[in-house]
DNA sequence: CTTTAAGCATACCTGCTGGTACGAATTATA
DNA sequence: TATAATTCGTACCAGCAGGTATGCTTAAAG
């Protein structure tokens, strides 16, 4: 049974995206499952590596697929973007915005402390910034957004306002203060089609 | 000797700034001060207590007055937003960007586990838009900033870059990030000024 | 059919974390 | 000056987090 292992990391995700990783306790959560320390240990050698897993086996394959699917867009890459920052809004449940997101929580837990979690944090936001300039650079060529516009500027402003907007919807514990804040972000975006 | 609880406090504070909350051992940081658990204990009834001093007596007063400040600014109100947060940039010290913003990162660790921490978070936050939003709407009385945009907006938009900027050095350990999330923010802001 | 290895349960252990109990100086107060 | 209240140090402790050691099943390999 193959699967005790996912359920493992996917109930341990959970865990740590409300207690963050000094928060989780790993063996506490494998009881919940009605499964013990022994295969708790027999999958990962301890709690850096589990956590390690959620990152490279869950959390990152997500994000990077979410924000890949941007070269799969064909109209206007501004609208693009807009569209993917819709989409988030509608995907995510209310909860997630209560516990903010897994990425921006990592990051402010860890970055400092563990250079496993910050290489693992920072290849994920890379792929996410990737793929936005991308998308702006494709819009540049055909004419489509405005060529002053410098995409890996547009690219940390959008990672710059996402973050932000989960911090703000976290600390309020009411996404209302994301959604005002991707709306102002998408107003912004407009700004830069090309006439 | 009052400042031997002072001192505890802002040991503290720095060791929170690092490890969290969460990983903040408030007793061995007491014996790095040489002095022992009896006087924490004296002066604190334990660990979330000396949590709430830290954020009651020494974080929420500096981070009120300093954006209290633009009160007292008499130029541009956009100018006086933009004055703000470059004396962030020249005050903050290399660390502070790799620790990231103290704000922040209790935001993110303890906002939904506990609510004593969120009040309180919230009221800071809520007192620096304030802040902001006042020298919006001033500007907007005296024809400084364009009366269309919506102060409340503006000010929402400004926390959300910062918070974002914040966790973007963090996560890159590099607070060129930060610089130039803020730069950004900066020219986005001028184009409120009215003409 | 034997042997090996994978998958998992049980019991135990160690270090540390957060806290208490108590008492001794020291200082304030009557 | 007697007394009370602060201010701190010392010693102890309960709980638990994280991890080991070990052994029992079941499945795979030869």
């Amino acid at each position: 049974m193959r699967d005790v292992r996912r359920q493992i990391l996917e109930k341990n995700r959970e865990a740590m995206h409300l207690h963050g990783y000094q928060g989780l306790r790993a063996d506490l959560v494998v009881n919940e499952l009605g499964i013990t320390k022994g295969a708790y240990y027999h999958y990962f050698s301890g709690k850096q590596e589990l956590a390690y897993c959620i990152l490279d086996e869950l959390i990152a394959p997500e994000h990077l697929q979410y924000w890949g699917a941007l070269n799969q867009y064909f109209g206007h890459p501004i609208e693009g973007i807009i569209e993917r920052l819709k989409a988030l809004r509608i995907e995510l449940k209310g909860d997630y915005f209560r516990l903010g997101s897994e990425l921006n929580n990592l990051i402010q837990e860890m970055a400092p402390l563990d250079e496993g979690f910050r290489l693992r944090l920072q290849r994920i936001l890379d792929g996410i910034r990737m793929a936005i300039r991308g998308a702006v650079e494709r819009g540049q060529k055909s004419r489509l957004i405005k060529a002053e516009a410098e995409a890996g500027e547009i690219a940390n402003f959008v990672m710059c306002n996402l973050l932000g907007a989960f911090s703000l919807a976290k600390a309020f514990q009411d996404r209302k203060y994301f959604d005002r804040s991707i709306e102002h972000m998408t107003e912004y975006l407009r700004g830069f089609k090309g006439q």
